[in-house]
DNA sequence: TCTGGGGTCCTCTGCCCT
DNA sequence: TCTGAGGGCAGAGGACCC
């Protein structure tokens, strides 16, 4: 099904796909209550210190945008829709998405919930061009789930990135007006494609680089290519500078990745109101440490290395990491951790935000423990266990193993550390201190099915 | 205007060792 | 024994992505 006269666009070598969904969590929640249809919806933090995390485009015509405080938000658009999210129902669509294009290749990397990248070269033969894939699969997911998506095509995945942004709906104060669903970027338009986009459009290019940028006067990706590499170099260091540079002459040699390993597991939550008194700082981190604890557990991993992050009333925020001589996985060990780093802290000015990651990610058994010849009172010196012992860590997998099981019956909030029961334990389907809000209200609101 | 949550990667800095 | 240079490593923080 070639466009006439035009068979650039089939070109075997454009077999690189990147499908966005359109507004994804408005729009599953427009599936979840179709009344919802054609109203300014958005999704995010319901509290005081929330932020939009997906609007609908008539929201999107009154100048309301992702990572926006709801606060601005709502004055922008008093009528909008505003609603918390349901982070377990945008979970399943994605994986229906993933199975529709699972369907077509095995060669899939995803970036988000609602963002992929395809390569659909050894689909070619079955399916035909990467252009026709690309309109197949949209028509598949909008018919299947109801769902609009928008669809890059290129050789190379900075174009099928930048294309499926060209391809989406837009929005502004004249009005939503629909995309072109598909756009194909050929070889030989890359670059006039490229130079005429802003600069800002560059995949790495954040608000620090385009006000650093601004001074070069630097404003299409254009104006970026007209540097020398050296200048960008010294800029923003090698690597940065480097990336910048090759992006801004169309060179991207990344592969799709469909094997991308976690390397961390984290959980932080934003408080309603900043946290003084120690006890309930700890509580946040009991919570937080299972929370972490658990998924570590479910992903197989344990945490050879535990950060805590702070973040004060003032948003200063600071970190401290402490590498482990034995690989954690329970929320014992994980809050046990955590309390130390905090007791070296002075938390008076009042903790904002509290977050804790486990890194160094590996498998029970990898590695292990690091050996030390003087292993009276170390950590390995199994005959002087206490409470901070970090080998009482075994003794907690056992009870993690029992307390995973009750929970895999009767739910994720049916059993845990006090703190964690009496208060919905951090999860993916609200946003910011609206969660701490809820829980406030006490556990008939825990966002788990109960036990 | 008032800034979420989850994650990755990079740079800078300080410490330790040779 | 002391000192300085340089490499490796880890911790902290920044910037970016969605």
């Amino acid at each position: 099904m070639t466009m006439e006269g035009d068979d650039r666009l089939d070109a075997p070598e454009l077999s690189i796909l990147h499908l966005d969904m359109d507004s994804f969590y408005v729009a599953v929640e427009i599936v979840k209550d179709p009344t919802l249809t054609g109203k300014p919806v958005v999704v995010g933090g319901t509290g005081t210190r929330g932020v939009v995390a997906s609007a609908s485009y008539e929201a999107r015509a009154f100048g309301v945008r992702s990572a926006m405080p709801t606060s601005r938000a709502r004055r922008l658009c008093p009528d909008a829709i505003f609603i918390q999210g349901d982070h377990s129902a945008y979970g399943k669509a994605s994986e229906q998405i993933h199975r529709i294009l699972g369907s077509v290749t095995p060669v899939i990397e995803p970036i988000a919930l609602d963002e992929a990248f395809l390569d659909v070269g050894p689909a070619r033969q079955l399916f035909g061009s990467g252009r026709e894939i690309a309109w197949m699969l949209r028509e598949r997911i909008q018919a299947e789930l109801d769902l609009s998506c928008s669809v890059g095509v290129s050789a190379k995945k900075l174009f099928a990135k930048l294309a499926s942004e060209d391809a989406k709906p837009t929005a502004d104060r004249t009005g939503t007006r629909p995309g072109s669903g598909v756009r194909v970027i050929p070889a030989d338009e890359e670059i006039v494609f490229l130079h005429g986009l802003p600069v800002r459009a560059l995949w790495g290019v954040g608000p620090q680089t385009f006000e650093r940028l601004k001074r070069l006067r630097v404003a299409t990706i254009g104006d970026l290519a007209a540097l020398r590499k050296d200048l960008l170099v010294s800029t923003f260091g090698q690597s940065h500078g480097t990336h910048l540079h090759e992006l801004s002459h169309g060179r991207d040699p990344r592969p799709v990745l469909s094997e991308r390993g976690i390397k961390s597991i984290s959980h932080e939550q934003t408080f309603a109101t900043d946290l003084r008194d120690r006890r309930e700082i700890d509580d946040a981190v009991v919570r937080l440490a299972d929370a972490v604890a658990g998924r570590l557990r479910a992903a197989g991993v344990k945490a050879g290395t535990i950060q805590l992050k702070l973040r004060f009333g003032d948003f200063s925020t600071i970190t401290r990491s402490a590498k482990q001589p034995v690989g954690i996985d329970t929320g014992p060990g994980v809050a046990r951790i955590v309390k130390q780093m905090l007791d070296q802290l002075d938390c008076d000015p009042g903790v904002r935000l509290l977050g804790i990651s486990g890194g160094s990610l590996h498998e029970p058994g990898e590695i292990a423990v690091q050996l030390q010849l003087d292993a009276v009172g170390s950590p390995l010196d199994l005959g002087s266990k206490s409470e901070d012992d970090p080998a009482s860590e075994e003794d907690w997998s056992s009870v993690s193993e029992t307390i995973d099981e009750i929970r895999a019956k009767f739910g994720r909030d049916s059993i845990g550390p006090s703190p964690a029961v009496t208060t919905p334990s951090p999860g993916r389907d609200l946003w910011g201190p609206a969660r701490a809000e809820l829980a406030k209200q006490g556990p008939e609101h825990s966002d788990g099915d109960g036990g």
